[in-house]
DNA sequence: CATTGTCAAGAGCACCGCTCTCGAATTTGT
DNA sequence: ACAAATTCGAGAGCGGTGCTCTTGACAATG
């Protein structure tokens, strides 16, 4: 009975595969807002209104790639932390900063759908988001297992302002717990940077200057590293 | 004669003026893929074919609307830097940043549409790139007159690596003669993490940690500053 | 075997960017 | 002052879009 319900759902879950591989390749020649359910259906050889019985709508199939997305980054970052040597903090952040960058360039589209500018009227729906955090998260846990072993330098610079403080404190408690605050807002800073630059890099604002990118990007995340307190 | 001439350019530019107006009206509802000449049209009370006389495609009203928004974001940020002390560098710096910050909270849109990603098909030409150079540009003469004065602290951290300094060089040779290269990498560092600590916050990649994100941005600016080399 | 649920397909709606043509208005040249 | 040249707005129309609704075929269920 359950196999055989399952038949049908194969082909199912089979042919939602085939949509979003579709519409990935789509994505390629027309980003985000260019996506045509009729191109897709006209590729898949199916009218366009079958397309509606796996995703109600444009958006619908534009979240479902939203979320692939962000977890394949999370899985690529998360795999380059795990190859890098445990007791070298430095490296594996190292591997990690990497590791979003090189994701980002082999899909450069995907990369443009979850970090460019939000979509016309598309609202983030919930699932998204614990998605989007498994790359901060990751480069969190170094910082804790540094921390919590000892070698991480003190932050230097001004010291931070209360409010700031216990915001701070307040993310700290859900999931850096142990983690200085001003350690945290220096990781913020620093994941902010990664993503920054490799926006930059993709979308063109290095063309004329440090460009090709890859030393300056290297240049910059071992200047994160420094600014979290990472040892050399 | 020229009066006579410059009767009819005059209600052209006036009507240039509008269609921008309008068409930036809605990109405050749709974003730039969603931005619709028919819609401009039907709000302006004329044929949608009629827009084509000012604008001879969809993407050259973009272009047109992208230089204005440098433009602006360029102004505006020259402005707080003229408003600033001139002999207080780290206050200019500071005018800076927060200039821009605020004028992309002001303007979200205008801002996402040329810090966002690219535009489907769309690519940039030349006058652009000269309108996006005002703001790093201004950026770098703060650094150059404090440079010249003696003020700017040597940059530290890991020693850069031979091609990255050769770029550095290049591009100082071109827009900031006299500045070290090594003070030059930092700037594109600061450069880069200002838009991308901006561009977080309009795309809501801080909401549920540093969120409202005023004394945040005012930390990571001043933590900038100290990496440029900027006295306190 | 009949029923029930699922599915692909087609027609159609309102919208889009863009082109072409045509008549009216305006500027220009004489 | 009048004719020629240019500019302009409007309309029709092309092929495309997302999306809805209906229809008929198929497979799974009892």
């Amino acid at each position: 009975m359950n196999a055989v319900r399952t038949a049908r759902e194969r082909v199912r879950a089979e042919l939602i595969r085939e949509i979003k591989d579709e519409a990935r390749r789509q994505l390629a020649t027309a980003s985000a807002g260019g996506l045509s359910l009729r191109a897709v259906a006209r590729e898949l050889g199916m009218a366009s209104s079958a397309l509606y019985r796996y995703f109600p709508s444009r958006d619908d199939l534009l979240t479902a790639l939203i979320i692939d997305a962000y977890d394949a980054l999370g899985e690529a970052v998360e795999q380059a932390d795990a190859a890098a040597p445990k007791a070298d903090a430095r490296a594996r952040w190292m591997a990690c900063c990497h590791a979003v960058r090189d994701w980002a360039k082999a899909q450069p589209h995907e990369y443009a759908l979850i970090y460019g500018s939000p979509v016309p009227g598309y609202q983030a729906p919930e699932d998204t988001i614990s998605a989007a955090a498994r790359v901060p998260l990751m480069m969190i846990e170094i910082l804790r297992d540094e921390h919590a072993a000892g070698r991480l330098a003190e932050p230097t610079g001004a010291p931070l302002t209360p409010t700031l403080l216990r915001q701070a404190k307040e993310v700290g408690e859900q999931i850096a717990r142990g983690l200085p605050a001003e350690v945290l807002v220096a990781a913020i800073i620093a994941w902010t940077q990664l993503f920054g630059t490799v926006s930059f890099e993709l979308f063109g604002q290095y063309v004329g200057s440090v460009d090709p990118t890859d030393e300056f990007f290297a240049a910059t995340a071992n200047r994160m590293a420094d600014l979290v307190g990472l040892p050399a």
